[in-house]
DNA sequence: GAGGTGAATGACAACGTTGTCACCGCGTGC
DNA sequence: GCACGCGGTGACAACGTTGTCATTCACCTC
């Protein structure tokens, strides 16, 4: 079979085929279909004729004939290659093929006009479902979607302006373990890196970390708390503020691993030995110089409880809107237990 | 919008809309599509209606009416979580976008069958191109579909039985690099450890090693080959053995990044400085104790290179099947300096 | 005022499939 | 001999959309 002389042969239609085998067409739908009432000599010309045609069901065509059900969901995420997001990914990947449905993936970059498109794309094909890491924008223009009985799920993240079920990692408790742990370690003056704070998991954590401050009585100092996208040169200059003058942090909370690891390579830079703890564990982690304590997620759990809450849905079950919490996991490796 | 209290709600069709703006099927079509020849009021009823009625057009039947096209393409490859398929995924991602299309995906997790099985299902949903990490089995069952008009090209890997567009990278010719690197820095007793070697990339790594050696004049020993799994306990004793004895090897190239991070940390458990050399780049790599050398690929390029050739094949274009090459680059960052 | 022009609109077929139903031919029971 | 049942089969409509073509109507020209 070769790809330069194939002319671009129009498929094989059922009538093609029922032509071929000389039968009407529905016995061919009949046979393509397992369906009872053939014969076994008929079946066996007809599929003589499938074979030779190389005919294949068109299941477009039979979704639209059937109905609603085109047995396919729309994940849309922030970046399909982040490996948070790709180990998410396959965790709904792995729980809508045993349920026989494909999956449409795409990646929002964070922008919510891209989000929308790609989401009314994944509509337009009349997904079943729908599984959204929303951004920080408003998601009341969903709401049509969601009446008109698609089914969705909010992960990671809640859709603002939108009812519908959620999953979630415990972010604010998990920070709290976090900066706990910092605080047991002998640290009273802790900063704390996040990013964007219109990201609500950003915002989570932040208020995490403060909330673990003020239940130990200790104070946050002006200046110990630095929110944004994570950019390695505005960490160093972040890091180099916070870790000198009177009022220098002897520890440091992360918000995402991204900000960990550049917190790490500009700490690899200079001579200190600062306590970090990260939130959101990653590769090798526990390789580095000093391994890095960190309050981890778990994305396959995340990814494997939205889509089973969200195949529930698509089967029919009612009930009110869920609202679900996976635990973290604080993980003590070295980094998160330099004393002060 | 509450979920809980959504009926299953059959969607509007433009019938609906068209009944609801009291204006004729075709109208409504015409507005949806922008067509010209609709009076600024007609338009404006139907678009109130459509509004009203959360109406939106059902992109199946529309592709169905139009023909081939479905403005979708399949990427099937072997671990979406990987995170060097997670970046090749993006980079297909983003070329689709850019062409308009939507992109199925699916993991092979290395099984024939389940590749067979979710590919076909792809084909079945009429996806314009297929883009294929191929498993080692062979793939004739494609060519029907092949010369039915869907476009393919297999990335990473060739797919064996089946004549079309690859793209691929220089593993045989990283590999010399790697191993004449190690080389130069004195080492003539150089152990490989691959993957197992039905996959081709594994064995191009293999053969690549091999002909360094034999170009540098050096032998290669019984036991200085592994090749199977990925799987820590199984490498940590293959090490032992590479390490000890007469005929102990001092230097390793590892055939991919698993294997290179398993020896790494087969490695740090012992005290010796041995030189190690990875095939293909990983995160954090420079931040080890010893900052890891390594053949890097290039896994957005391969990515996008495979879906820009699809794409073109999409749009028409004939000519010879191409089979391209993706470079590799040696990074020396430490591991592979270490001296005999 | 007849005829022509062109813009707006809708009726209808078709895309490839499946559900419904009618038909055909044969064997059975009376 | 006739009604009946039943298994095998195919004709036809329908799913929601778009392409084709006919129709309508207002407006213009001579």
């Amino acid at each position: 079979m070769r790809q330069e002389t194939s002319e671009p042969t129009a498929r094989p239609t059922m009538k093609d085929v029922a032509t071929a085998a000389g039968v009407g067409l529905k016995t061919v739908s009949r046979v393509v279909n397992d369906e009872a009432g053939v014969t076994a000599a008929t079946a066996a010309r007809v599929r003589a004729a499938i074979e030779q045609l190389g005919f294949r069901r068109n299941d477009g065509a039979r979704m639209l004939r059937q109905g609603s059900r085109t047995s396919s969901v729309g994940l849309l995420l922030e970046d399909l290659a982040d490996p948070f997001y790709a180990l998410l990914s396959r965790a709904v990947e792995e729980v809508a093929r045993a349920q026989g449905s494909l999956m449409l993936a795409g990646s929002s970059d964070e922008d919510p006009e891209r989000e929308r498109e790609l989401t009314l794309d994944f509509c337009a094909r009349r997904v079943d479902g729908l599984i959204i890491v929303p951004t920080a924008a408003d998601h009341a223009w969903l709401a049509p979607e969601l009446a008109a009985g698609t089914a969705m799920v909010s992960v990671d993240r809640p859709a603002t302006g939108l009812d519908v079920d959620t999953v979630l990692s415990d972010n604010l408790g998990g920070t709290v373990t976090g900066v706990d742990h910092l605080i047991r370690q002998g640290h009273r003056r802790i900063g704390f890196l996040g990013d964007s704070p219109d990201i609500y998991t950003a915002s989570e954590r932040l208020s995490g970390y403060r909330q673990a401050m003020a239940k130990a009585g200790y104070q946050v100092r002006e200046g110990w708390v630095e929110m944004g996208k994570p950019d390695p040169v505005g960490i160093s200059l972040t890091l180099d503020r916070m870790l000198s003058g009177p009022d220098a942090v002897s520890a440091l909370m992360c918000g995402n691993s991204r900000i960990t690891v550049a917190v790490l390579r500009a700490l690899a830079a200079g001579d200190r030995r600062t306590a970090v703890v990260g939130f959101d564990d990653f590769e090798l982690a526990d390789m580095l110089p000093t391994p890095v304590t960190v309050v981890a997620q778990d994305p396959v759990l995340l990814g494997r409880m939205a889509a089973e809450l969200l195949f529930r849905r698509m089967r029919g079950e009612r009930g009110k809107v869920q609202r679900l919490q996976v635990p973290t996991r604080l993980i003590p490796r070295g980094s998160g237990e330099i004393p002060v």
